[in-house]
DNA sequence: TAGATTTGACCAGA
DNA sequence: TCTGGTCAAATCTA
């Protein structure tokens, strides 16, 4: 739920961003479209993510709650968002659910487009399908696929193409879809907070695209069991399907820290050592609403509009160092980076930072004007 | 030259 | 027997 949460709060605060900018934005068409793109596309993943949630659960009145997501947003966004922690029980997603005032992000959204104009050609705004491909970049929403497991362990076939699988060894096992990259080697799976070896490639049957196995790089000094299968999807090669096996050990250290694989949360903004598994020299780490928020999540949603801003700015930035900027929270220049703001600002709940969620864009206007 | 990737062969579950 | 998963030698690359 941590997913749902966090796509939750973020959409709306972006939403509510653009809305109090128009004035700012209405000359930058080009961030004001790629900003939409990323709104949509975490609505989006958000409702996937919610339907596919409910879907498992089987709580058919969370999902018909789920399906009238619906004029909410636009509501919300009517009040200028200034009801929000009011009309949002982010600690409580039934509250959220059932709050007219959050349901209908894609009402919400469709909105939103209709305000920005026409969309970009090549924007695929699925608002209300479930195909959106959120960012360019190749960093995308986090879309948590069913996966089901039956009692003696061994998974069942979710998909046509499983006709067989292994008994599975006890591990944990966790799938999900991610945008596939759009530029650069597009061959190469998405990252996600992990560094992992490729040992092995396989023509799956009656898949288009062959599937690669990756373990742990640490798996020889720390006896990492972590291991990932991707594949691009058969009906969609913008997509990667990552099956996870297994937690990471590696991250197993002389300092205590909770692990990242299950989610749990790490000390207020605190920047971590360098760790075993992770690729980043250092860790943006977060706490929000004491909520349980992967890191992984948190710096690929945060890098998109980093991404999206930088370059619209005239920034040099490639995107290649998520969280050693994130962490930085500066451009080359040394000037500060209002996405690093805006992250931490979100999800610490402003305490830790002088700038407010409110003054984020103002400033950005500065730069703008 | 060490580490990563590729790829054919082998293993094991269904 | 078929197929997915893994191994390990060969190859590549920084």
């Amino acid at each position: 739920m941590e997913e749902t949460k966090l796509l939750m709060l973020y959409g709306c605060k972006l939403a509510k961003n653009i809305e109090e900018n128009l004035p700012n934005l209405a000359n930058r068409p080009g961030i004001l479209l790629k900003s939409c793109d990323g709104i949509i596309g975490v609505f989006s993943n958000l409702k996937e993510l919610l339907s596919r949630g409910q879907m498992i659960s089987g709580q058919s009145q969370e999902l018909q709650q789920t399906d009238n997501i619906g004029a909410g947003i636009q509501e919300w966004l009517k009040t200028g968002g200034k009801s929000y922690h009011q009309a949002t029980d982010l600690h409580n997603p039934q509250a959220v659910l059932g709050n007219p005032r959050t349901r209908g992000f894609s009402e919400g959204c469709a909105n939103l487009k209709g305000v920005l104009g026409q969309q970009e050609s090549g924007l695929e705004l699925m608002i209300s399908g479930m195909n959106v491909k959120s960012f360019a970049g190749g960093i995308g929403g986090e879309i948590i696929q069913p996966v089901d497991v039956d009692a003696s362990g061994s998974i069942r076939a979710s998909s046509s193409q499983c006709k067989r699988r292994r008994k599975d060894d006890g591990h944990k096992i966790r799938v999900i879809r991610v945008a596939a990259p759009q530029m650069g080697n597009l061959d190469l799976p998405p990252e996600d907070g992990y560094t992992w070896k490729k040992y092995g490639q396989k023509e799956i049957l009656e898949s288009r695209y062959p599937r690669s196995y990756y373990c742990c790089t640490h798996r020889k000094f720390y006896n990492c069991p972590a291991k990932k299968q991707v594949q691009r999807l058969n009906h969609d090669h913008s997509m990667f399907e990552v099956t996870y096996r297994g937690g990471h050990t590696c991250h197993i250290s002389s300092t205590p820290r909770p692990p990242v694989e299950q989610g749990m949360i790490r000390p207020i903004a605190t920047m971590q050592p360098p760790l075993p598994c992770s690729t980043s020299s250092s860790v943006l780490t977060t706490h929000w609403l004491s909520m349980d928020i992967k890191p992984s999540v948190l710096e690929s949603t945060a890098t998109i509009f980093n991404k999206q801003m930088f370059q619209e700015l005239g920034g040099e930035g490639t995107g290649s160092s998520t969280a050693g900027t994130l962490a930085s929270g500066r451009f080359p220049d040394n000037q500060a980076l209002p996405v690093a703001d805006m992250a931490n600002t979100m999800f610490n709940g402003g305490s830790s930072s002088s700038i407010g969620i409110e003054n984020i864009f103002s400033s950005m206007g500065d730069k703008w004007n």
